[in-house]
DNA sequence: TGCTTAAAATGAATCACATTCATTCTTTTG
DNA sequence: CAAAAGAATGAATGTGATTCATTTTAAGCA
């Protein structure tokens, strides 16, 4: 018995470098696995194969781990975003390509979504922090291409930027929440077109404006008939 | 002493008809003030005046009486709301109406939103509950009106209701978590207008449309002096 | 009105966790 | 190699929800 437990005492303290990566790591595990609530320390320190006390040693609280957790994860993603950006023509399409691509996001990992949504709410009254910041650069990126957009004429400029984010990241969000709620599979591809044509045409019928021209048109046809008898 | 205490004891016990309703008016005072998890059940006994083990005569758990807090205030907006739009006309002016009512009820209460709006993740992976068909009861009311606006003909029939439904949602909510945040003050006339316009008729410039009817306007009037040259 | 029994209320005890900290191991340094 | 510094440990602490044996009140009945 003695033995084993000299043994054990004797491998190599591993290196610390890769400490906080274990930890991280593990608490994403049991994060996804149990929630944020029912996900211990305990748990966590278990399946990092370290003691509770270590944790603390790298982190403030059981919160800012999730933060940690949640930073990283979707850290990777806004930059791989950001890159594929560069490279797609005129605002309307980046912005459809936001859509999409966090559609794509969410339907990816459904126990993240599940904790960022939930880090939102519980980063509540604290400081202006990196979750702050972070929740705010999808919105960024969009505001930003919706201010192209305006620029160049493709849309109106009569509108609220914030407002027609807001509108487009709620859509994403209730969809999301759906999708973590339920489970029930989402058509990523349908899902874009639907917010897309919504945001970009909005939900009027045309046809007031159609039968006009219609009316128009079919005068003008008259007229020229008359003009030229040929 | 011992008389006071005599006293005391004496004293009829409040009507239990009440208990429950002194337990969740004490709930929303403190859980307003002091969040959900900081509201502890001692200080809501204390508030209450009774025993903490008495309130778990009346509730399952600490969230089951967060539930009936939240259901308890929203209902009776809900009934409200739904009983105004009755004397509302048109789909159109109706879900106008469902926006602007919810930024005012969201301003109305900032304790209150927060504790909606964290409740509604704590349910995450439980039955569908109450909360459940509350939440999905604005959506309800607004995808209804959408569909009529479709029927006769004010709105497009090709995009998805529930999509258009999420928008106007997701578009309040993220208003609501903003000022739930930051408690800047929202104008609700404002970003009522900003919500509609957006969703009533995108956001794509008018222009292309505009310029035809504009040339073809210019021509016809040029065909119509030469044929009346009076 | 007094007696008996069921229902309600109580609050001290329990339990589940996050967090702390005195102690024990490891590594580094001189 | 010894001493100091840095890490890791896990038992102890603190907080707060939840339980339950006991006490108090109300209701039914003579």
């Amino acid at each position: 018995m003695t033995l084993t437990i000299v043994a054990l005492k004797d491998a190599p303290r591993p290196p610390k470098k890769h400490r906080v990566d274990t930890i991280v790591e593990s608490a994403r595990k049991v994060f996804c696995a149990s929630g944020f609530e029912k996900g211990s320390i305990e748990n966590i320190a278990k399946v990092a194969g370290i003691a509770e006390g270590t944790i603390y040693r790298y982190f403030e609280s059981k919160r800012s781990l999730l933060e940690e957790v949640v930073r990283r994860h979707y850290d990777l993603f806004f930059d791989d975003i950001q890159k594929s950006l560069a490279s797609i023509e005129s605002p309307s399409n980046r912005l459809r390509y936001l859509i999409h691509r966090t559609l794509l996001l969410i339907l990816e990992d459904r126990g993240m979504c599940r904790l960022r949504t939930l880090y939102r709410l519980l980063e509540n009254n604290e400081l202006p922090s990196l979750a702050r910041n972070q929740n705010l650069r999808m919105a960024d990126m969009m505001a930003h291409e919706i201010k192209s957009g305006m620029k160049d004429g493709s849309f109106r400029s009569d509108t609220s930027p914030s407002i027609v984010c807001y509108m487009i990241g709620g859509a994403l969000e209730l969809t999301e929440f759906s999708y973590v709620q339920t489970g029930t599979a989402i058509d990523a591809d349908e899902t874009t077109e639907s917010i897309w044509q919504t945001i970009h045409g909005g939900i009027s019928s045309k046809d007031a404006t159609e039968e006009s021209l219609a009316r128009l048109i079919e005068r003008l046809t008259q007229v020229t008939d008359r003009l030229d008898p040929a």
